[in-house]
DNA sequence: CACCGCATGCAT
DNA sequence: TGCATGCGGTGA
C-alpha cells in the first residue's frame, strides 16, 4: 500500500527502565488529526497486548504501510499539555537522571492531569447457558449476578496473581457472557487533610459502647483536643487509621476534611505598582546589569549575591516588571519553606492575576487549574518551589532562583534533577537569564561566578540601617565545668529573661526532634535501635513513646536492652521536647510555641502557627530547621542555637556548606526591625572555624577554606560526583550488587575509550545502613558528567535490570546530590 | 497426548 | 512488569 501514513513513536506508562523506549505504533487515519507530540494515546502493549497508556514524543510519516505495527487505539487528551520545549526537558531528564520518559513526563504535568487506566468486568445481559459452564466459571457468574456495586466486582475479581481466576474470567468473555470495559479516571479531587472530631451522639451520651484500650486514648485525646488531624491522633497515640475507622463506624467519631489552603495565591495584600519601588545604588547596578544580560537575548546566568536583608527582592520585582513589559514571561523559584501567603499576597498585589503559583501544598484541583492558566498564556509570572522550573511558559525571559543554594532545589526522588539544572536547559531554549540570588550561595555557584562562567552582582549592604545582629558562640565545654549543667548557657538564659521582660521576642533552634535522641545500653554500649531501620530511637516524651524517625516504628518502653537483656540503660542526647520543658521549667510564665514535624503535621497549621507568633501571641519560638529560613519578624530581638554540632558533622561533603548557611540565616532572623538583635550558638567545639565564619557573617572567608577543602578532596565543583544506591531486605544480595556493578564499571571501562576521569569509592554501606528492612550500600563515583559517563551509567543500569540474581534490589543512579545519610 | 507448573525472554 | 512460549514432568 502507498500513500502517506503517520507513525507515533510513544512512551509507556508502565514500562521499567530496562525496556524503556519510544516505541513506534501505526496512526489510523481518523486519529491522524489528533494524534500529536505531548497528547497522551491508549495503546496495545506487550505480547498480551493489554491497553497501556503512553504519550507521543513525535509522529512522522512514511510512504510504505508498515503492517508490522500495532495500531494506536485511542486518545487520552484533547489537545497536548507537553509544549514543545517541555518536550525537550522530558528527554534532557531521560538523558541525565536515568528514569524513565514516562517518570519524566509525570513531572512535567502535574497530576491532577493523569489518568489511571483499569478495566470492569460486568454480566452481559443475555441468556447463559448454565450447562456449557465449569465449577469455577459458575461461581464467578453468581457472584456477578448478585454483585452489588462495581467496586465489590473489582475486588473480587481481582485477577492479577490468580491464574486461575484469570483463566475463568477469560474464559467467560470469550464465550460472550462478560464484558471487559476499560475505564480512564483522571485523578482531580481536592487535596485534604483528614480531621476527626468526637460526634455528637457520643459527646451527648447517645452513644454507648465498650471501646478497646487503643480506642479508649483516641477518645480520650479527642475529648481533650477538641478535634485533630488523622495524622496528629496516630502520632499521639501510635495507633494505624483502622482504628479510627473503627470508631467512625461506630458513629464515636467523625472524620471530615479540611481544606489545606482557602486559595492558591494567599491574601492579598494592598494593591501596589512596581514602578513605586525606589531601588538604591546598589539594587539598580545589579538592575542595570542583569537587563543588559536579559537583552541580548543569549542564555546566561547571573550570580545575585547580597547579605540578608539587603533588598533582593526588590531587585527581583523590578527585573520581572521589565521582563513583562518586553513581552516575554518570568519563573520565580523559590525554596519550599518560604512560600509563604505573606509572600505571594506581595506577589499578587505588585502583579495581579498575571501570577500562577504552582506549589506542592496546592490542591491537585488548583494545580491543575494553574497549570492551565499557564498554558493558555493568561498567567505570565510563575512563582513556586522546584517543580514550578517545569512550569509551560513560552518566551521566558528572566529565571529567578531564590536563595540558590537550598537542598530544596535537588529532587531525592526519580527525577533525581536539580532545578538549577533544568533552569539552565531552558535559558539555553529561550535565551534568557537565569538569576541565581543568596546570602549564602552554594560553593559550586559562586566558584563558577569567580571564574566568570556566571556574571556576579553584589549587594553589599542592608537596605534598612539597621545592622546584621551580634553573634556569640558560647562554649557549652565550659559551661559544664563551670557547674551548669542546663541545655540553656547562662547568657542564655539571661537575655531571655531580658527579652521576655522587654515583650520582645526570640526564636530558639535545635535540629532534633523528640524527647532525648538516644538510649545507651551501659553494658553492650550500643544505643537501642530501630528493628527495621538499625537506627537509634528517639523518646518522645508527649506521647510517651520510642520512635524511629525514619520509618515510624513505635514502641511502648524500653526496660531491657533488646541486645542482652541488660537493664542498665541511659538516655542521651537533647531533642526540641526536651527544651521545651526545660523552658517550661526555667521560664514558666513564658508563652512557649514548639515548631517541628511532630506538631506541624500539616502546612496548615504551620503557617496559622507563624501569624500567631507574629501576632505576639507567643514570646518564645523553638523549633528545628523549619523555623530557620525566610521569616520575618520584626519583632524577635535573640536568636539561640541550642546546638548544631551534629550537622556540621554528617559525613556528607556539603555538610559545613549547609550548617554555615542555616546558621547565618537563623541569625539573621534577629534585629530584623528596628530594635538591634543579638544570637547566640551554643556548642562543643568552640573553636570550628566554621561556627566562628558563621558568626562573622563572613561568607567571603568561609568560601575560600571550603573550596581550598574541596578542591584538595576533589569534590564539586571540582569533579562531578554520582552515587549509584543499592537497596534490598537481604544484605547479601546488596552487597553482591554493587560489588557486581562495581565489577561492570571496571569492565566498561577496559572496553571503552572513555573520556572521563573516574575514581570509585567504595561500595560501602550507607551511613544509615538499613532503612525499613532494607539495608542500604552505595558506590561513589568521583568523576565528570559527559555524554559518555551517562552512556555507561545506562548501560550498567541497562545489565543490572537483566540480571535476574539481584531482582531484589532497588538501584539508583544520583549525579551531584547528597552523599550522606 | 493432554495437562500442569515453572523458567525464560521479549515488549513497536 | 506481565505475559506467551516452550520445556520437562506427571498421569491416563
Amino acid at each position: 500500500m502507498r500513500g502517506v501514513f503517520i507513525v507515533a513513536k510513544v512512551a509507556i506508562s508502565r514500562a521499567s527502565y530496562s525496556f524503556d523506549a519510544l516505541y513506534s505504533y501505526s496512526v489510523p487515519e481518523e486519529l491522524a488529526q489528533k494524534v500529536k507530540s505531548g497528547v497522551r494515546v491508549l495503546v496495545p502493549f506487550g505480547r498480551g497486548n493489554r491497553k497501556a497508556v503512553g504519550f507521543v514524543a513525535r509522529t512522522y510519516t512514511e510512504a510504505e504501510y508498515n503492517d508490522k505495527l500495532k495500531p494506536v487505539i485511542s486518545v487520552v487528551d484533547g489537545e497536548s499539555l507537553v509544549t514543545e520545549e517541555m518536550m525537550r526537558i522530558i528527554m534532557w531528564l531521560k538523558e541525565n537522571t536515568f528514569c524513565t520518559y514516562y517518570d519524566a513526563y509525570k513531572s512535567v504535568v502535574p497530576t491532577g492531569f493523569s489518568y489511571t487506566f483499569s478495566q470492569h468486568y460486568s454480566l452481559v445481559n443475555t441468556y447463559i447457558d448454565e450447562d456449557t459452564l465449569n465449577e469455577d466459571e459458575k461461581n464467578v457468574v453468581d457472584f456477578l449476578r448478585c454483585a452489588k456495586s462495581q467496586r465489590e466486582i473489582d475486588s473480587f475479581l481481582d485477577v492479577h496473581n490468580d491464574a486461575r481466576k484469570k483463566k475463568t474470567v477469560d474464559s467467560l468473555v470469550d464465550k460472550g457472557y462478560v464484558e471487559i470495559s476499560d475505564a480512564l479516571k483522571r485523578k482531580v479531587g481536592d487535596e485534604n487533610v483528614s480531621m476527626v472530631r468526637l460526634s455528637d451522639e457520643y459527646v451527648s451520651g447517645e452513644i454507648q459502647t465498650t471501646l478497646t484500650p487503643k480506642q479508649t486514648l483516641v477518645v480520650k485525646l479527642l475529648e481533650e483536643g477538641g478535634c485533630a488531624s488523622v495524622k496528629e491522633v496516630c502520632y499521639m497515640t501510635n495507633c494505624t487509621s483502622s482504628i479510627l475507622k473503627r470508631l467512625a463506624d461506630k458513629k464515636v467519631i467523625v472524620q471530615y476534611k479540611y481544606e489545606v489552603m482557602r486559595d492558591a495565591i494567599g491574601e492579598l495584600g494592598e494593591r501596589q505598582d512596581p514602578d513605586d519601588i525606589i531601588l538604591n545604588d546598589e539594587q539598580s547596578a545589579a538592575y542595570e546589569g542583569i537587563m543588559r544580560l536579559i537583552k541580548a537575548e543569549k542564555p546566561a546566568g547571573a550570580l545575585l549575591y547580597g547579605v540578608t536583608g539587603s533588598g533582593k527582592t526588590s531587585v527581583f520585582i523590578k527585573l520581572i516588571k521589565s521582563v513583562m513589559d518586553m513581552g516575554k514571561t518570568a519563573v520565580m523559584l523559590v525554596p519550599e519553606i518560604s512560600l509563604t501567603p505573606q509572600m505571594l499576597g506581595k506577589f499578587k498585589s505588585l502583579f495581579g492575576d498575571k501570577i500562577a503559583v504552582m506549589h506542592s501544598s496546592l490542591s491537585l484541583g488548583q494545580r491543575t487549574d494553574e497549570f492551565k492558566r499557564v498554558m493558555r498564556g493568561e498567567a505570565r509570572i510563575v512563582i513556586g518551589t522546584r517543580s514550578a522550573i517545569f512550569a509551560p511558559v513560552t518566551n521566558v525571559g528572566i529565571i529567578i532562583m531564590d536563595e540558590e543554594g537550598e537542598p530544596s532545589y535537588k529532587s531525592d526522588s526519580t527525577p533525581r534533577y536539580h532545578a538549577r539544572d533544568v533552569a539552565i536547559q531552558r535559558c539555553g531554549y529561550n535565551n534568557c537569564v537565569l538569576l541565581m540570588a543568596s546570602a549564602t550561595p552554594s560553593l559550586e555557584s559562586f566558584y563558577y561566578a569567580q571564574k566568570g562562567r556566571y556574571h556576579l552582582f553584589e549587594l553589599k549592604n542592608r537596605y534598612s540601617k539597621s545592622p546584621l545582629p551580634a553573634v556569640e558562640i558560647v562554649d557549652m565545654q565550659e559551661e559544664a565545668a563551670e557547674g551548669n549543667d542546663s541545655l540553656l548557657s547562662r547568657v542564655m538564659c539571661d537575655k531571655l529573661t531580658e527579652v521576655l521582660a522587654k515583650k520582645e521576642q526570640a526564636i530558639l533552634l535545635l535540629n532534633r526532634r523528640g524527647y532525648t535522641t538516644y538510649i545507651t545500653c551501659m553494658d553492650c554500649r550500643q544505643p537501642v535501635a530501630c528493628p527495621n531501620c538499625n537506627i537509634p530511637l528517639t523518646y518522645h516524651k508527649k506521647n510517651d513513646r520510642y520512635m524511629c524517625h525514619y520509618c515510624g516504628y513505635t514502641m511502648d518502653n524500653i526496660e531491657r536492652c533488646p541486645q542482652c537483656g541488660s537493664q542498665r540503660l541511659k538516655s542521651s542526647g537533647v531533642g526540641t521536647q526536651r527544651v521545651e520543658d526545660e523552658l517550661e521549667r526555667l521560664f514558666p510564665q513564658a508563652r512557649l510555641l514548639r515548631m517541628d514535624a511532630d506538631t506541624t503535621s500539616s502546612r496548615y497549621s504551620y503557617e496559622e502557627n507563624f501569624k500567631a507568633f507574629e501576632k505576639g501571641e507567643y514570646d518564645i519560638m523553638l523549633g528545628t530547621q523549619m523555623i530557620a529560613k525566610g521569616l520575618n519578624f520584626p519583632n524577635v530581638t535573640m536568636v539561640g542555637v541550642i546546638s548544631l554540632d551534629k550537622a556540621l558533622f554528617t559525613g556528607d561533603f556539603r555538610s559545613y556548606e549547609r550548617t554555615f548557611s542555616l546558621l547565618t540565616q537563623v541569625a539573621g532572623r534577629s534585629g530584623r526591625g528596628d530594635k538591634p538583635g543579638v544570637a547566640y550558638i551554643q556548642t562543643f567545639v568552640p573553636d570550628h572555624y566554621v561556627l566562628n565564619l558563621a558568626a562573622e557573617q563572613n561568607y567571603d572567608e568561609f568560601y575560600k577554606e571550603e573550596i581550598a577543602l574541596r578542591k584538595s578532596l576533589t569534590y564539586p565543583p571540582f569533579c562531578d560526583i554520582c552515587v549509584i544506591g543499592f537497596s534490598a531486605p537481604l544484605e547479601s544480595k546488596v552487597i553482591g550488587a554493587s560489588r557486581w556493578v562495581t565489577q561492570l564499571i571496571k569492565e566498561y571501562i577496559s572496553q571503552h575509550r572513555v573520556n572521563f576521569p573516574l575514581r570509585a569509592l567504595g561500595p560501602a554501606p550507607c551511613t544509615f545502613e538499613m532503612i525499613n528492612n532494607r539495608y542500604r550500600y552505595r558506590l561513589i563515583l568521583k568523576t565528570r558528567n559527559t555524554a559518555d559517563f551517562r552512556e555507561m551509567i545506562k548501560h550498567v543500569l541497562g545489565e543490572f535490570y537483566k540480571n535476574k540474581d539481584y531482582q531484589t534490589v532497588r538501584i539508583y543512579a544520583d549525579i551531584n546530590g547528597d552523599i550522606g545519610l
